[in-house]
DNA sequence: ACTGCATTGGC
DNA sequence: CCAATGCAG
């Protein structure tokens, strides 16, 4: 494997060796100007510095050609670049804001500002680490040098391992290994403001931010859905979210409560640093006292984090569509007509079961989907409707606002029972059942499902259950103004436990033909 | 029912 | 060092 740069194997602090006149800092999946490892390495290394940020053709014009042209993402980076650039500029600097493809775009204008060095912090993501490479190989070709930077993760890549050396696959023993290693220095934050003067002006030609329209795109709801951008928006959310981290534990499950941070999507833009969320969490679960459990549990979220990010460096054949086990791509999924009927109504909200389809709207009108709910909606995609996780997976790509390769597909491999520390292939929600545990009093199927708001609680989470009476008082016409359930949950149920029956007894019967046999199986 | 990690008790 | 066992997702 090819080494993925100059520091790629080194763990913090870095040494850069040596000092440059004109750097250049490369903003991607970072919007901030506070605790940024590689701004902070370019001003101190550099003499001069410039700040670019690319609205990748690469990344941008496949969403414009499938349709997606209100894409609350590239809205909120938006907004969160106007920031950025403000905050520059405040500081003696700017930002140099283009629009077209990165690859040949950073060497570029390397080249016309004649930097020695660009710095980034670097991704994980297959197809970000091709593209990283590329630039690497076109700036070296003119003799400059690309630095990259671990920054988005606490502990990444090798940085965790088991007592044998290897990389974990199971998240627990992971999180009590990253537990036992994480020591102060590694969530300190690193240090901007006394290295700011390196910071060189941007003429105001390059300055500009394009808009929306420019970029090809038009406006979403973004402003409706109170999702504050930019590193004022983290902070806020932040500091709202730190008061209330004691409850994290106890409100977490229940989608209609303030229970999470809500700070996923400045998580992956970077607007706020992982660091500080980390650090916070990290010190009030050692603190001890009331809201020590619950800084105990959001830090496990984070570290799920770090998790797949780490799991996807090392498996990246995930990013192809490959299932983690092989051995699961032998299951025959529920596909042509009614495999895509069942597709649709899941993901127009038309399944007949309340919180499927209450989730669907929220993911579908925000962006955002509640993180117990995107375990409920993914089983059952996946084991009532029997539809291939890859579909369900896409249609989260295009519709989180917080969407990340690693996480996004950690998490259906993890529901379909395909992935490293899967749940169980034989564990398979009851859609009813969660709803009953985890929305009782229906107060989040009454907000996205108001035509049944007034059924009893008792039939809201099975609104086929409830007797004629009932559903006439309630102005409920199943079929009508809402759909009965597609499917039978006892009856698919038995579906899906048969489909994954195959993929066990191939096993059972070894590996021959699947191309990637384990090496305990052949040896048993 | 499966799988992987950690521990333990054997050598 | 290893196989068996316990534990957990």
């Amino acid at each position: 494997m090819q080494a993925a740069g100059p520091l790629a194997s080194a763990r913090p602090p870095y040494r850069i060796g040596q000092n440059f006149t004109r750097g250049l800092v490369w903003f991607r999946r970072d919007l901030r100007t506070a605790d940024h490892a590689a701004l902070h390495y370019a001003l101190r290394h550099c003499a001069r510095v410039w700040c670019v940020f690319v609205f990748d053709r690469d990344i941008l014009d496949p969403l414009l050609a499938r349709g997606l042209q209100a894409d609350r993402r590239v809205e909120f980076i938006r907004e969160s670049l106007l920031e950025l650039a403000d905050a520059l500029a405040t500081a003696g600097g700017g930002l140099i804001v283009l629009h077209d493809h990165a690859g040949h775009a950073i060497p570029a204008l390397a080249h016309e500002l004649d930097v020695q060095a660009v710095f980034a912090n670097h991704d994980y993501a297959p197809a970000a680490n091709a593209r990283d490479d590329a630039v690497r190989q076109a700036l070296a070709a003119q003799a400059r040098v690309f630095f990259s930077f671990k920054d988005q993760t606490v502990f990444e890549r090798d940085e965790i391992l088991t007592g044998q050396g290897k990389p974990f696959s199971v998240f627990t023993p992971y999180k009590n290994a990253w537990l036992r290693t994480v020591q102060p220095f590694d969530l300190r934050p690193y240090p901007i403001d006394p290295y700011l003067h390196a910071l060189s002006p941007v003429p105001a030609a390059y300055r500009t931010v394009p808009t929306l329209g420019q970029l090809g795109f038009c406006a979403s709801n973004l402003a409706e859905i109170a999702m504050p951008a930019g590193a004022s928006g983290a902070q806020a959310l932040f500091d709202e979210f730190a008061s209330r981290i004691g409850d994290y534990g106890r409100r977490r499950d229940n989608p209609a409560l303030r229970g999470p941070s809500y700070l996923s999507v400045h998580l992956r833009f970077g607007t706020i640093s992982i660091r500080t969320l980390a650090r916070t969490a990290h010190e009030t679960m050692l603190r001890g006292g009331a809201d020590s459990a619950g800084a105990a549990v959001w830090l496990s979220e984070l570290i799920w984090r770090d998790f797949y990010f780490m799991i996807l460096h090392h498996h990246p054949r995930v990013a192809d569509g490959a299932a983690f086990h092989p051995a699961y791509d032998a299951i025959r999924w529920q596909d042509g007509e009614t495999g895509e009927r069942y597709f649709r109504a899941w993901r127009d909200a038309a399944t007949g079961y309340p919180l499927v389809d209450a989730a669907m709207l929220q993911i579908r009108q925000s962006g955002y989907m509640h993180n117990r709910l995107r375990m409920v909606t993914a089983s059952f995609l996946v084991k009532d409707l029997g539809v291939d996780w890859r579909h369900g997976e896409q249609y989260f790509a295009d519709q989180l606002n917080d969407f990340d390769f690693a996480a996004n597909n950690g998490g259906w491999q993890w529901a379909a029972s395909t992935g490293c520390d899967a749940q169980p292939w034989f564990r398979i929600f009851n859609p009813v059942t969660q709803s009953e545990k985890f929305d009782p009093q229906g107060r989040f199927i009454r907000k996205y499902l108001p035509q049944l708001a007034a059924l009893p609680d008792k039939y809201l989470h099975a609104p086929w259950t409830a007797p004629e009476p009932v559903l006439a008082a309630a102005g409920v016409r199943l079929g009508d103004n809402y759909p009965r359930p597609l499917v039978q949950h006892d009856v698919t149920r038995k579906q899906t436990l048969a489909r994954y029956g195959v993929v066990k007894d191939a096993g059972k019967r070894g590996a021959a033909g699947m191309g990637e046999a384990d090496d305990r199986e052949a040896a048993s």
